[in-house]
DNA sequence: GCGCCAAAGATTGGCGCCAATTTATCGCCT
DNA sequence: AGGCGATAAATTGGCGCCAATCTTTGGCGC
């Protein structure tokens, strides 16, 4: 039913009460399935440091707006994983060597002291958790070389998880991340991120509440990785190369 | 001069070459003044936790458009130092009780390691800068309360520094900011954040070497600055008897 | 008097268009 | 033949408008 009386004009609102925000599903844009999917793009290695991520083409890819993908690019921008320059674009973030450093010397602080933290924690569901996640590694097609990359990474989440700190997981998410992209960045290409046999041994120190030999073992496994990359050297040159390379191969599947 | 003839309709253009994003000028959102301005004014505590962002009012204040201040924003939100809620817009964040316990932990674990590893690059140049900060620290006024906060925050920003590790500069940063934000939403009111005599002793013990000691000054000083912080029991209460001092407050200051 | 309902106001979210800048291509000159 | 400048295409950046949603507020019934 209609109103029979229309109301008076109210000449202005008084100062609005401050309501404070209660809890009302702060769904974040870490669930956007344009920012998952670019995320695991990279952590997968589909997406090289330096690829240009076009707006256009995020979009019709992704099927949304170009606004959206803007959204979701500028996020990644601040959580350094893809860098926007004005007027260019968004590229894959490309660390730099002393960058790449700090990353790994980063994790070697991070994760040691995660390690200690999930030993602390460790009760009943931690060590089903930790075991379950062994045995999956321990029997994944070591060819399959996603589902590697993937496990990988859940490992390392999972001591993370198993510290119950979240700041420290979110800390610890991001440094992976940016280890895809300067193992990416730096590596001599065909070698693994991670040697096979490092994880079942962290893991089993932790199960064992070895607290010295597990934090040991995780130093030393970040150590691996980092000594894993080299410096490019003449990194112009190499760039260079890899562009014309690049270009004449695109010429040649374009049938120019 | 111009063409004489012109060009010819090209039927489609190739696939466009690849170009690196070569050194052009990286220049970040982090420079942003409405970003400075909004992380300056939380630093200083004349934002609160939970602190209505609007968008027009902003832009106004700042002199820009909407959409730059909703970059802006979309920025602080990345990096938890805002909540956005869709909808409803954009508010300072308020960590809850566990993540500001989180935050301390984290930050134990992480300026312990700061301190360490500034201890072993400590040259010349760096016992020069930490010298100057603690005199500054020393004959400062005490009744400024932002110059106070400043000078506190910049003692742990130095010693980041130090450390010359850029990512773990970062993440103190970005600590910090957010310890900012656990102390305004858990403090008592009233009590300084650090305990005045603290950041002396360890920039002393740093400038002598003692890895040991400096690390435990650290790691109490960190400590002591958490227990100043207590959970908030009847939360819903509080938070609504201060919005209603705030706007009570606010219209006496407008002369109302 | 107290609580529910509906409308107006205010705020955010999103889409489309256009300007600004960059990138690629072509013709010309040396 | 190859570098150089001009021009078109493509891409990004930004502004304005309008729809969607929330908040406030007054009216109405109990």
């Amino acid at each position: 039913m209609k109103r029979t009386r229309p109301l008076k004009r109210r000449p202005k609102r008084s100062e609005p009460k401050h309501r404070e925000p209660e809890a009302v599903d702060p769904r974040s844009i870490d669930d956007d399935p344009v920012v998952q999917g670019i995320l695991t793009a990279i952590s997968q290695k589909r997406l090289k440091p330096g690829a240009k991520l076009g707006e256009d083409k995020l979009a019709s890819a992704f099927g949304t707006t170009r606004i959206h993908i803007r959204q979701a690019l500028s996020h990644l921008a601040s959580r350094k994983v893809v860098m926007q320059i004005p007027n260019r674009g968004a590229f894959v973030y490309r660390p730099s060597w002393e960058e790449a450093q700090d990353i790994f010397a980063a994790r070697r602080i991070i994760e040691t002291a995660t390690v200690s933290a999930a030993i602390d924690r460790l009760d009943k569901a931690g060590k089903a958790e930790l075991k379950a996640h062994m045995e999956r590694e321990a029997r994944h097609d070591r060819n399959d070389r996603w589902a590697s990359l993937s496990l990988t990474a859940e490992f390392h989440i999972l001591v993370a998880k198993l510290a119950g700190n979240r700041v420290l997981l979110e800390m610890s998410r991001e440094l992976m991340l940016r280890t895809s992209l300067a193992i990416a960045t730096f590596e001599q290409p065909g070698e693994p991120d991670c040697s096979p046999d490092a994880h079942p041994d962290i893991g089993a120190l932790i199960l064992a509440r070895d607290r010295a030999g597990a934090i040991h073992a995780m130093r030393h496994h970040i150590e691996e990785m980092e000594q894993r990359i080299r410096p490019k050297e003449g990194e112009d040159e190499v760039d260079e190369l890899t562009a014309i390379f690049q270009e004449i191969g695109a010429r040649v599947r374009a049938g120019g």
